[in-house]
DNA sequence: AGGGTGACCCGCT
DNA sequence: CAGCGGGCCACCC
């Protein structure tokens, strides 16, 4: 199973609303370690369930960032919520800050 | 105990 | 403005 920090960081990312956005290093700020944005795309990365939209966590620079089934599959699920995505960048209006 | 890993980040060139 | 280098952190052998 998982420890409370992964757990943590799986109750925000699964807090995170349809149709906004939050950064890796936004995630690992509330989760009580915020150098770690590396580490909460290790988490996400590992992560399978579906309870949990990790397609919802990109880069700190509006990139959309890495996904497990590929970057085109994030950028999809994305547009199907309705956020705004230029190339691979997200619109910063979506970004919770 | 120690080195390897990665869905990141920042500063410098 | 694009690349690169180094830092970073928790986890996994």
């Amino acid at each position: 199973m998982y420890d409370s920090r992964a757990q943590r960081i799986f109750h925000i990312v699964r807090s995170i609303p349809r149709g906004k956005v939050a950064t890796y290093t936004y995630v690992a700020r509330k989760a009580g370690v915020p150098k770690a944005a590396r580490y909460v795309g290790n988490v996400l990365g590992n992560n399978r369930s579906s309870r949990v939209p990790c397609h919802r966590v990109v880069r700190k620079d509006g990139h959309v960032g890495g996904f497990r089934d590929g970057t085109r599959e994030k950028v999809r699920r994305l547009r199907r919520e309705g956020v705004v995505i230029r190339g691979n960048c997200v619109g910063a209006e979506h970004i919770l800050q």
